[in-house]
This record gives C-alpha cells, structure tokens and sequence, in this order.
DNA sequence: TTGAAAGCGCTAACAT
DNA sequence: ATGTTAGCGCTTTCAA
C-alpha cells in the first residue's frame, strides 16, 4: 500500500530478492559478476517493485555523471544543429549523455557553465564556440575538466581540437573556380579576426599565388556570415567598372545573399556570373539555383571531437590532438565554365 | 599544498571561515538568513579556497536537478533547433538547465531517456517529439514527471502542450490565395497520421468550403515533408491536363521542392504558378523566390512551454493546459495575383 | 542567527 | 560469489 508510495530504493529490491544491497548493485551494473540465478532473481525483483535507480546517489558515490556538455553560441544555427547530431550519436552509442549549453556568446551564461562543469554536472565539456570557458569569479586556476573544442580551434590554448581543413578547402574551391576560365574571383570574407575566416582566406590566396595571382582588393568585401551582407556585396560589386567572373563566399548565407543580390539586378546566375559558398548547410543543394560550395562533414566533425573526449574522459591516449577533417568540394549549379 | 590537489568541499570553507558547514550552506543558497558579517566571511573563504558546490551531493539531498530533458526527433533539424533557442533562454531565467535527448525516433533510445527522468536526471519534461515516453520494460505504472508537450500535441493524453493554431493558419493561407484569384488551389500532404498534417489538411478545407468548394482530389498530392516529395509533387501536377493555380504545401521544404521543380520545367514562380508553405524556416525569407509560407512563432512555442513546465515543476497551477499559438501568413514573392 | 548531526541512496573496499 | 559497512558532500531539522 505505501509501498506503492515511496520510490522503491535498492534495498526494497534487496530484501525482496534476499540477497544484499551490494549484490543487486552488482547485478545491474555488473552482471558477470554475480550467480545467473542470484542475477536473475534481482531482475525479478527489480521488475515487482518497479525500482529505477536514483542517479544523483550514484553520481555522488561514484564521482561520475556520464554526462557532456556541449557548449555551443547558437543551438538555432543550422551549421552546429547538425554538428550536434553527430555528437548525440556517439556520445550515445558510449552510453553518455547530452547536456547543451547555449549561451548566446554571453559570457554570463558561459561562466555560469564554467562552473556547473566544475561542480561535476558532466564528465566532460565540448567546445563549439571558438572560445575557453572564463574562470570562474576569482580568477583562480581551473580545475582540469576534460575539454575537446572543435569546428573552430581555440587560438593559443592546447585543448585538442576537431575541425575542417579550412584552408586547404578554400583552395581547392579557389582552384576549381581558376579551372573553369575564371580570372577576376570575388572573396567574400567572414567577420575580421575570425579563425575560420583567416583560414580561408589563406587558402584563396594560395590558389591565386599558384597561377602567379594576387586577390584584387576591390574584389575582396567584408562580410559577417549573414546574408545581408551577401547581398550588400552584391551591390558593391555592380557598382564596379568590371564585375567579377565568380565570386567565392566564405560561407553559404552569404553566397546566397549574392545570388539574391545579383538576380534582384536581372543577373542571372551561373550564366552573367558564378557564385560559390562555404559549409554546404542543408538547403544548399535545395537553393535556387543549387549552391556549388564546400561540403563540410558536420556531424563527423561532432562524431570525431565525442570520440577523443571520451578517450580523455577515459583516461585512454589520445592518437592526435590535431584534427583536420578533408572537405569535399561540390560543383552544383551557382557555377559555369567561363 | 595537498589542500590544492583536494577539491575543497563545504566544511573546508566552514573551517577557514570559522563558522559551520551549514552557515556556508545558507550564506550560499539563502544569502539573507545569515548576518551580513558572516556572510562576507563566508565568501572570502570561498573565494580563497577556490570553492565549488557539488552538484550531485546537492541534487542528492534535495532531491532536485534544477534540469529539464527536452526530447527531439532530430536537433539537426531547423524547425526543432528553433524552438531549442526559445527552451533555452526560458529556462536559463528560471536558473534550470537544458539536457537533450535526440532520440531519432529510435524507441530505444526514447525508453533510455524514461527511464533516466525516472531516476531523477532531471526535473522535468518537454516532449517535441508528438509522443509520449515509453513505459519502462516491466510496463509499471510510471511515477509522475512533469511533463509538457510542444509543437506536435500527443493524441489520446491529457499532458499540457502548446502549439500553432495549424487549422486556422492553413485555413487563412488558403483563404489568401484564394484573395489572389485562385480558384484551383493544389495541397500536398504531410505525413499521413500525422496529427499537425489533420488539423493543417481541415484548415485548407474549411477555406474552400467557406467559398462552397471542395477540394479537387487531383490536386490533393501525398506528401511526407521532404523537399523530394515536393519535387515529385511538381512532376505529378505537371502531367495534369490542366495545372493549378497555386499550390499550397503543408511544409516549407515541400514548397521548395516545388519551385524547383516547376521552375527546373521551365515554368516560373509566381508567374506561371503560386506556391505557398508552412512553417517559414530559417531560409524561406532567402530563397528564390522568397517564400510566402506561414510563420510559426517557434521561440516562442518553446518559451510558452517552458514557462508552463516550470510551474508544474514548482508546483503552480496552470492557468490552462492547452495553448494553440496564432501564426502569421507571410506573403512573399512565390505567390501573386491571378 | 548559528551549530550539531542525521541522512539522502548508492557503490566499493574489505571481509568472508 | 556475496555480505557488511563506511562514506561520497551536501542540506535541513532541531536545538541552542
């Protein structure tokens, strides 16, 4: 009757199956150590008293929370929900859970979560943010939570890190463009001081300086990731003497703003002009048209950082601490030979 | 020295404050039940100790998370991401946490996460998933969580949820394009069975019958909320002998589909043809054309849902359990006049 | 306003 | 293979 009442507890499963406390912890976390039929008979148990275990006492006892957080600016953002998605997976098929953080890059809430990871809320602690956490309020050394960041490296840390090879892309991107007849090639860049954008820029020049080219700074226009600034690009550019053969974006909200820029104008692309992005985000090859850009493996990207966390969380080696993940180019319909 | 490898815990805080563990316990948690004095002392010595709380010992003894699970289908996908960020902010104000299960629809894995409520991992529950949590393997009656459900209500439970008014929304979308001229106005279909596909499918038809029209089965298309099967629509409407006015799809992906598909046949939108979606996702505003889709209020579904989740949690009363959001029909540039 | 002390529910060291 | 028991670190009742 009130025993129907009161969350039953290990020891109601204990006395009903006869045994201790001990052996049906035993029982349900390590099977093999115990008698099939004492096993049995505490899986019985378990079932008659409808017993679920309370996770904070194990928690405490064991000093463990197979938990991770996963610290990210935006779980809105199209580009981490899908990192996201290879995170949850692996971090499931190792029997771990997910705890998200979007902080909104406010460094309140991010240190706020500095601290919850400090308090053992997780074991351990993925950064999407390009960023460490902030110490906690007096400034004092950190105790060392297991950290992975990736898609964007952290500048100046040693935190092991996941990401694409951006620079390498950009080139092979650049390249491709260089291959289809195109000579005068936009940049679109990413905000200033971002990694990812110095990254990818670099690789833009690399491609250039291989043909004995230099960017045409009047070809170069900021941006910030959004599409506004796409679009805004797009005027800059049609404002020139001479438009640009093809312009490469640094990334996908951007090319399209070109696109819709450029069409708004009565330009048509690919015919007047070639456009190429960057992340190849889930509605590029839906765009109108299709987006040729640089596919980035997201969710291998997510897959790969949980992998090496749990390594550390582990206690295990870690086989590199720098991962540079190969991106694919793909050629879809924003662009034409010239 | 070892007092830096040890993580402090309350009573060396106490100690160094010269007080007791549990005016350090109430100097943290109730700031003005202790004497201003005392207080400073206390946060002297928490700050010279480099103090953390421990979260489980906490959660143990109070019996509570300050957490709340949010159960998705899919993070990677848009819509779900959107509604995350309303969940998210909401419930950082209220000082709770989000954990994620994305779950991919997988029973396992949903059974995995029920029974982790169960044990305590969290606080609360919000179901996005348009499906109530599998019992535990015994099949027990399951010890209340507090749960409310968003986006998609759960047929046949009486949880608490919030969601667009999807029948008057579809039914004022229709109702505008018929405003437009349109007489043949194609739907294609969500998912069958699908509760939001019922109501936004009823919307449609109460729009035509407000005219004394009923819908034309041939212009009725199967669908299941992928851009392919908006494509495949497109073709299917293309082999009629005679093509409609305007189409109307149940989901902005679908919409998409369509345009390419029309568009891929040579025929233009709007000019040849009006197309509309639902949902307005992230890149509806930025495809080409922009589309004129409904929009759901997504943050704030998952504001709303939260704020009502939190009472349950606290123990408020709700001032109503059932909470249909009115969406608004975004007229944009894939429809115009007949 | 503060302190002493019990105990949340579990796991693991140790003993058998 | 199983049992006994200490104790993880905190909050809170009760007493002072």
């Amino acid at each position: 009757m009130d025993e129907r009442l009161r969350k039953p507890r290990i020891d109601d499963v204990a006395r009903r199956a006869g045994v201790s406390t001990a052996t049906v912890s035993r029982a349900l976390a390590t099977p093999d150590q115990v008698k099939p039929k004492t096993r049995e008979a505490v899986e019985k148990a378990v079932l008659e008293t409808g017993y679920v275990l309370n996770v904070a006492a194990r928690n405490l006892r064991t000093n463990r929370t197979h938990a991770v957080l996963a610290v990210v600016p935006d779980v809105a953002n199209i580009f981490f929900s899908q990192v996201l998605r290879g995170i949850s997976d692996t971090l499931h098929q190792h029997g771990y859970r997910l705890v998200i953080a979007d902080t909104g890059n406010d460094p309140e809430r991010e240190r706020d979560h500095a601290e919850f990871a400090q308090a053992g809320w997780v074991d351990g602690l993925l950064l999407l943010n390009g960023r460490l956490l902030p110490a906690p309020e007096g400034g004092r050394r950190r105790l060392a939570v297991p950290t992975v960041s990736l898609c964007e490296r952290i500048p100046g840390s040693d935190i092991p890190y996941v990401e694409t090879a951006n620079r390498e892309a950009a080139r092979a991107m650049t390249e491709r463009l260089l291959q289809l007849g195109h000579r005068r090639i936009g940049y679109v860049s990413g905000p200033p001081n971002n990694i990812l954008e110095h990254d990818r820029f670099a690789g833009y020049q690399d491609a250039l300086a291989a043909r004995g080219l230099a960017p045409d700074p009047t070809l170069v226009r900021p941006g910030d990731y959004t599409l506004a600034m796409g679009e805004a690009a797009a005027t800059a550019y049609l404002a020139l003497a001479e438009l640009p053969d093809a312009v490469f974006a640094s990334n996908d909200a951007m090319a399209m703003g070109l696109i819709r820029g450029f069409t708004a104008a009565g330009l048509s692309v690919p015919e007047a002009i070639s456009i190429a992005g960057f992340d190849d985000i889930e509605f590029a090859g839906a765009y109108n048209p299709a987006l040729t850009t640089v596919h980035q493996a997201r969710s291998e990207i997510g897959a790969r950082a949980t992998t090496m966390l749990i390594d550390l969380i582990e206690g295990r080696q870690l086989a590199s601490r720098e991962v540079h993940l190969p991106a694919e180019i793909v050629m879809r319909d924003s662009t034409r030979e010239r």
